[in-house]
RNA sequence: GCUCGAAUGGUGGAAUCGGUAGACACGAAGGACUUAAAAUCCUUUGGCAUUUAAACGCCGUGCGGGUUCAAGUCCCGCUUCGAGUACCA
């Protein structure tokens, strides 16, 4: 009979769930520890192979944290609002809602089987009103706060409204969307909807008429991380630039504490340095330049003050509202044609063909410093949305500026010593600045000559602040995110318009439920899905919901139409699985301080500028709301790597039905061709399979080396259309989940992309063999016995605690497996049958294998779960050996080994070295300069 | 272009503070057991050369230098691959 794998995973899956073995509370006197897994999108084609990996990553940490004595939060749940369901009810007119639960299902059942110690009764679903109250909830608060600069947090709405009343704009240091200029009386005199326009330039979450990424195909837009290489992430359907008015959340605000706070948390240093470059913050200089003969006046933003000298032509964005304004008479036309030639680019032709267009405004600018006239151009190469839209433009040392000047003919002006500009810009901020203005303007009072640029760039910061002429500004790569999608599936606005102007419906009206509609395309007159919707007018008499067609009453007016986007469910998930069923509040204060915050999360690299900063700057707003305790979310992250398909390829004879095996195939002419990985192992075809799997291969004939069919491969993404997606149910048939545990964890590091490779995965059922074999003989008999261990089985198994106590905390789950395999084949070779040691090495390897170790526990004789027991002490004692094999060296060659007792000293080991013989043969008189005895037992002599 | 990261047998991968490579597993070859197969167990397995045999020897961590008694590991200069980002002024 042996290891009846099947039989021993069904009974304790089943076991866990009747105990309640992983249900946790927070009432314990333990302390805490929260592990996390990024909730997965329940997608139609369930999970592969490559799913699991962070979870069972995860979930053997929580398992080890729980035998260490921690009370171990260890949720899941599913991100179950988004596109691929809401697509799929397009073209099927099967509601996504009824998609989704059927996905959720088949997830359950497959991750069910793999044997997690997650506590279902924490399940949190996006797409779930209880859930999505609390996501609303935060909209709210949003939308009802702004941002203090000076306090560095959130503030209510109502005390910038109080200021503005009392001292106007000047009062006021908060984050907006551009500066304004209001006194108190005209804030006063401002009617009541003019006065909420105007709040919408502070608000953390605000309407706004900004330029955005719509992708018509999926009839939405999206955000600047849903966008990759100018198309959609999801299909790669082609992105355009449009204005619209949008929901937007103020992410800018926190930007700096964004970047600050990764100096507290525990993630790798190249995720940290990706998110660092996408909040891209710059320390510069803004400065205002005048129009030659008008009243106009623009500002600039530019990081290498030093340079003002050689600013030989201004730029403007095409979409700045200064084109219009200093657009002369003469150059009108010639304007107009360009901008409307740069509108009907699409992001993504932009991209591809970057030739040098512009055309000249016929305004010239007068240079602040110099009072040079400047001539003002246009061109697409400078961004309407990073800095002011306007640069100044240095040709000597911006490669950008240089190919322009070039292009239009245009002077370069070198300011730093020695630089050779004549045939590429010197971009590098170093060298010695020269060609500062002396005779020429004779008004001009800075010098820069003969300071380094770093100077020369203090230098000129502090003259343009004494003289007014600008100041130091510190601007931020990270823009503001669009909030708005023309999409049915997702969390409906808590946001009703009366005569055009927002309001958000009573907190305690919460959750507003996403209505039914009859189709989910947007509607003939091009409304999101949800115009569809007949039970969406919100009566602000009753507080409830109500049909559209009331809307002429006076107190009915309509909803929002827009839902909000993927991110805005998972942004603060973590919180509400520490008190999932809370009515009154996102998370209790009582759970939320038990909890803190994650310990542990894990999940892929491809979230670092999209949820990883969202839910960072949503966790930093409900910190400062005082509903979360932590600033930063997720104290430690672990990124795995993704798992890749091995795809097989059999090689078929041109126009014949014969397959040659792989070594052979260059002798013809051959196509290769996909075949299902699941009817090849170890690359060897099963032939008859394959005549089975299609029509066309029922007569194909094989040419075989050794009698068998070597196909060949290849490292592709894993995915239906090659033929290699593997199951995670397919393995476990086979071998059982501990097995499929065991081997993701040996496949190699972590964090580390690889492909799915079935090659090795007998080595680790093999070993569960092994130690079934240790406990039972060939007849199932049990043969544990109660006898006292020997030293040398004390050893091994400490071998084993002291690796396994190392690795895990480490995430070195491979060597941790490679541990266990040693320690097995050890305790088999010295046919150790005894239960002091068996115990403990079950307790050890249950985080791994915890299917096979509840098994042995229960036969060994306990009736609590393995889960409960206490994690073994190393015993550093049995690794101590009585002597020490050292290796001695000749100048750095390894040539003999000694033997030394374990206490002898150093002087000991040299006086023995040199009085042997051997030594003797290999110095060969010469003399010993020096001799270097290492503590990891090598004897070095150096003559 | 810029910023990170990586490169070790036939394969996946080990190697802590620099300590004398290749753990563990797969695959392969040979053997034992068996009527046979499966399963299991044992031996060999980086390369080269040598020997009756054993031991020993030489070369080996992408390439070229350097530091050190000692380098896969540290430093300098390259090559290749991967990831992120990109008119960010």
């Amino acid at each position: 009979m042996g290891y009846n794998f099947n039989g021993i995973e069904k009974k304790w899956q089943q076991r866990w769930k009747e105990n309640n073995t992983y249900r946790i509370t927070e009432n314990s006197e333990k302390e805490k520890f929260y592990v996390l897994n990024m909730f997965p999108y329940p997608s139609g084609a369930g999970l592969h192979v490559g799913h699991p990996l962070g979870y069972i990553a995860s979930d053997i940490f929580a398992r080890y944290k729980r035998l260490q004595g921690y009370n171990v939060l260890n949720p899941m749940g599913y991100d179950a609002y988004g596109l691929p369901a809401e697509q799929y009810a397009i073209q099927t007119g099967q509601h996504p809602q009824v998609t989704t639960e059927q996905n959720i299902a088949r997830y359950r059942e497959q991750l069910d089987k793999i044997g997690f110690s997650f506590d279902w009764e924490r399940e949190i679903r996006t797409c779930d009103p209880e859930y999505y109250h609390w996501t609303q909830w935060a909209f709210i608060k949003m939308f009802n706060h702004y941002y203090d600069n000076a306090a560095k947090c959130c503030k209510p709405i109502s005390e910038l409204i109080e200021k503005l009343s009392t001292g106007g704009t000047a009062s006021i240091d908060a984050a907006c969307t551009e500066e304004l200029n209001i006194t108190a009386d005209e804030w006063n005199a401002m009617d009541h909807k003019a006065q909420q326009e105007t709040l919408m330039n502070w608000r953390i979450a605000f309407l706004n008429e900004t330029m955005v990424n719509w992708c018509p195909k999926l009839g939405t837009v999206l955000a600047n991380d849903e966008v990759v290489d100018g198309v959609s992430e999801r299909g790669g359907y082609p992105v355009v630039q449009k204005k619209m008015k949008q929901w937007c959340l103020r992410v800018s605000a926190y930007a700096q504490r964004l970047l600050d706070g990764l100096d507290k948390i525990d993630w790798t240093e190249s995720l940290k340095e990706t998110q660092r470059n996408w909040i891209g913050r710059s320390e510069g200089t803004e400065m205002q330049f005048r129009i030659k003969d008008s009243d106009v006046e623009f500002t600039i933003f530019t990081t290498r003050a030093d340079t003002i000298f050689g600013v030989t032509f201004m730029v403007l964005a095409p979409e700045s509202e200064l084109v219009a304004q200093l657009t002369t008479e003469a150059q009108k036309e010639a304007v107009e044609a360009y901008i409307d030639r740069t509108k009907k680019r699409t992001e993504r032709e932009r991209m591809i063909d970057r030739k040098v267009t512009g055309v000249f405004t016929g305004s010239y600018a007068i240079n602040p410093i110099t009072g040079e006239e400047i001539p003002v151009w246009v061109s697409d190469y400078v961004l309407s949305g990073y800095g002011t839209g306007a640069i100044m433009a240095v040709p000597a040392h911006d490669s950008r500026d240089y190919a322009f000047a070039k292009h239009f003919g245009i002077e370069i002006r070198p300011l730093i010593e020695g630089c050779d500009v004549s045939e590429e810009s010197f971009d590098a901020k170093e060298g010695i600045m020269t060609n500062s203005p002396t005779a020429a303007f004779a008004d001009c009072k800075l010098n820069l000559n003969g300071l380094t640029v770093k100077e020369a760039i203090a230098a000129t910061k502090a003259y343009v602040t004494q003289n007014n002429l600008g100041r130091v500004k510190v601007n931020y790569r990270l823009r503001d995110a669009i909030f708005s999608r023309q999409r049915y599936w997702g969390e409906p606005f808590p946001i009703y318009y009366k005569n055009g102007v927002p309001y958000p419906i009573p907190e305690e009206c919460l959750p507003l439920e996403l209505p039914e509609v009859e189709k989910f395309l947007p509607t003939e007159s091009g409304e999101p899905p949800l115009g569809h919707a007949k039970l969406w007018a919100w009566d602000t008499a009753a507080n409830c919901v109500t049909d559209k067609a009331n809307i002429n009453n006076e107190t009915i007016f309509p909803l929002e139409l827009n839902t909000m986007p993927g991110f805005a469910g998972s942004s603060a998930y973590y919180l509400r699985y520490m008190d999932p069923r809370n009515h009154t509040a996102l998370v209790s204060s009582k759970a939320d301080k038990y909890w803190q915050n994650v310990d542990l999360y894990v999940g892929g690299t491809e979230h670092a500028t999209g949820h990883l900063i969202y839910s960072r700057f949503w966790n930093m707003f409900l910190f400062d709301l005082g509903a979360s305790v932590k600033e930063e979310p997720f104290q430690k992250l672990i990124n795995q790597g993704m798992i890749q398909g091995r795809s097989n390829f059999v090689y078929r004879i041109k126009d014949t039905n014969t397959f040659v095996s792989l070594n052979l195939a260059k002798e013809y002419d051959v196509t290769p061709i996909h075949v299902d990985v699941n009817i090849v192992a170890n690359d060897i075809l099963d032939i008859e399979a394959f005549r089975a799997w299609r029509p066309e291969y029922k007569n194909a004939e094989f040419i075989l080396e050794n009698e068998k069919y070597i196909c060949g491969w290849a490292v592709e993404k894993m995915s239906k259309s090659m033929y290699n997606v593997v199951n995670p149910d397919t393995i476990v048939e086979k071998y059982g989940a501990d097995t499929l545990r065991l081997y993701e964890m040996f496949l190699g590091p972590i964090e580390q992309s690889k492909p799915w490779d079935t090659n090795g995965i007998d080595g680790c059922h093999r070993f569960l063999r092994k130690l079934w074999n240790l406990f039972f003989d060939k007849d199932d008999n049990l043969i544990v016995s109660d006898e006292a261990p020997t030293k040398e089985e004390l050893k091994s198994l400490h071998k084993l605690i002291k690796k396994a106590t190392e690795d895990i905390p480490a995430f070195s789950y491979n060597t941790a497996v490679s541990a266990f395999m040693i320690c097995t084949n050890e305790l088999g070779t010295l046919k150790c049958n005894k239960r002091a040691i068996l115990e403990q090495f079950v307790i050890v390897l249950a985080p791994f294998a915890p299917h096979i170790c509840e098994e042995l526990w229960e036969i060994l004789g306990h009736t609590t779960s393995v889960c409960d027991a206490e994690w073994p002490a190393f015993n550093a004692d049995y690794l101590k050996e009585d002597t020490i094999k050292y290796t001695i060296s000749f100048n750095g060659k390894a040539r003999f080994t000694m033997e030394f007792a374990a206490d002898a000293d150093k002087a000991d080991i040299e006086a023995q070295v040199l009085a042997n013989e051997q030594t003797g043969k290999y110095l060969d008189g010469k003399a010993v300069k020096k001799m270097i005895v290492v503590p990891k037992k090598i004897v070095n002599i150096v003559f």
